[in-house]
RNA sequence: GGGAUAUUAGCUCAGUUGGUUAGAGUACUGGAUUGUGGUUCCAGGGGUCGAGGGUUCGAACCCCUCAUGUCCCCCCA
């Protein structure tokens, strides 16, 4: 019986053109994970449910992969990398704080995906986490590595979006609300740049927010101009409540050591609609997205949450950080046209000239190998035009020919593909010569 | 979870009111060219028309069911 090849809904291979623009954006994140000082963890795929789960809310339980596993549900797959690094922070007391952790892995989300906004079900988080600092100078240097990553990965402009929960809650408080109605809140601001503010109102009516309650929240929201006024224009509205000015205070103070630390301020921007739906955050939350590209979701989300880890029954930990989502980010490289064209790493490839010469291509292969080339054989003595072809397909852009005609002079071929040009060289010269070309 | 839409060669897609043996481009293989890629010319292989059922003398085409993909909402990376 044939089996119909097919990849799991929501699930990609990368192939090699893709996996070789992957594997330069890994390399960047990577570098610039730990030139801000952070160390490398790695978590398994698997958690046991209750681990996973009442931490994310009522649509992020949902979405978690749950396994059948002996007869019951206890296992399922992890959903972000924040709540298994909050494990393994309960479990071993003795690690130094502040810690300083990065974890590049696969999550998984039982979501409906869609290709064209960058959502799969499987896919990469890059995460960047600081445990054990109260201090918003954390969440400073967390807004300064994704500018610094995302300006690296060269996807044209973006912009951090930046807001507190406390100044939600201010808000919230401001306006006179119980503190159930939050969340509604929330829901209702995030959906504005949507559905409008006709919309909003509707919806926030039917929850029953009355009509001057909702105009004093749409005059709040309505706050523009550079950050120090949209701060004082806050504070002035926000003066009852305290938790709303702490908020203020902080991001006031994360941007201006922004300010300090030369990130463009262009680059960001207070957006009161920003919520979010994660649970667990409690203080500063942020995510970035693409200018030219809206239409995919959030390339980064992040913020502080400092009682996730408390959750699992020991002390709390403030904690706060980020997640760089490599797929999201390399589905813009894709819509903006700058996915590799390359299906191979090759530099050189040595063409069999026919089966006398074999040996003397495998030892040149050697020895460029030996000096660091990446050097492919053919493995067969057919004909040079389909040894050329095959190099031109791969866009290998240097060929070696080894004939008699080269060996009474105890030299070889070398052709340059990209401008269609050979010249004769003995070993030595080719060995400098290739060392000039493809130095980088 | 709600809605829309599609599925024909490896890939991108034509296919007339239902009518013989389902086409093109591209990719692939071979040849023109036995020491050299890209361009050109010639030839060739490649299909259960998503699956199953129904209507019909006859179905890629009409009807039903299912599967899968894609898009939008929701939510997010």
């Amino acid at each position: 019986m044939k089996i119909d090849a097919r990849n799991f809904k929501g699930t990609r291979d990368y192939l090699p053109n893709e996996m070789i623009l992957r594997n330069q954006m890994i390399e960047k994140i990577r570098r610039s994970f730990e030139v801000f000082g952070f160390v490398p963890l790695e978590t398994p795929a698997l958690e046991y449910l209750d681990v996973l789960t009442g931490k994310y809310g009522e649509e992020g339980d949902k979405l978690i992969y749950r396994l059948n596993y002996k007869g019951g549900s206890v296992a399922g797959m992890k959903y972000d990398l924040t709540v298994p690094l909050a494990r393994v922070m309960t479990q071993h007391n003795d690690i130094v704080l502040p810690f300083k952790r990065y974890q590049i892995q696969p999550v998984w989300r039982a979501d409906r995906p869609q290709v064209r906004q960058g959502r799969f079900r499987e896919f990469y988080q890059c995460d960047a986490d600081i445990v054990g600092v109260k201090s918003v100078l954390a969440d400073t240097e967390i807004i300064a590595l994704i500018h610094n990553i995302l300006s690296q990965l060269e996807i044209g402009q973006f912009l951090i979006r930046i807001n507190h929960r406390k100044i939600l809650s201010g808000i919230r408080e401001s306006l006179g609300l119980k503190e159930a109605m939050e969340i509604d809140l929330c829901r209702g601001i995030d959906k504005l740049d949507k559905i409008g503010i006709d919309g909003v109102k509707e919806e926030l009516g039917r929850l029953g927010f009355t009509d001057p309650v909702m105009d004093n929240l749409f005059q709040l929201l309505s706050l523009e101009g550079s950050h120090t006024e949209v701060f004082k224009q806050l504070k002035d509205t926000l003066t009852k409540s305290e938790t709303g000015l702490q908020g203020i205070d902080e991001l006031k103070n994360i941007f201006e050591s922004l300010e300090i630390m030369n990130i463009p301020m262009e680059a960001l921007k207070i957006d009161l609609h920003l919520a979010r739906g994660l649970d667990y955050y409690t203080g500063t939350i942020y995510e970035s997205s693409s200018i030219d590209l809206p239409h995919i979701g959030s390339l980064t989300g992040g913020g502080r949450y400092d009682r996730l880890i408390g959750s699992f029954g020991s002390k709390d930990l403030p904690a706060v950080g980020t997640t760089i989502g490599l797929d999201r980010i390399a589905t813009v490289l894709t819509q903006l046209g700058k996915m590799a064209d390359k299906n191979s790493v090759t530099q050189i490839l040595v063409t069999i000239f026919d089966e006398t010469m074999i040996h003397q291509s495998m030892k040149i292969a050697s020895s460029l190998r030996k000096h660091g080339f990446k050097t492919e054989l053919y493995y067969e003595p057919v004909k040079l035009k389909k040894q050329f072809s095959y190099a031109d397909k791969q866009k290998i852009p240097f060929v070696i020919v080894l004939g008699p005609d080269e060996t009474a002079k105890g030299q070889v071929t070398l052709k340059d593909l990209t401008v269609g040009k050979q010249q004769q060289l003995d070993s030595g010269t080719l060995i400098s010569y290739l060392e000039d070309r493809l130095s980088e």
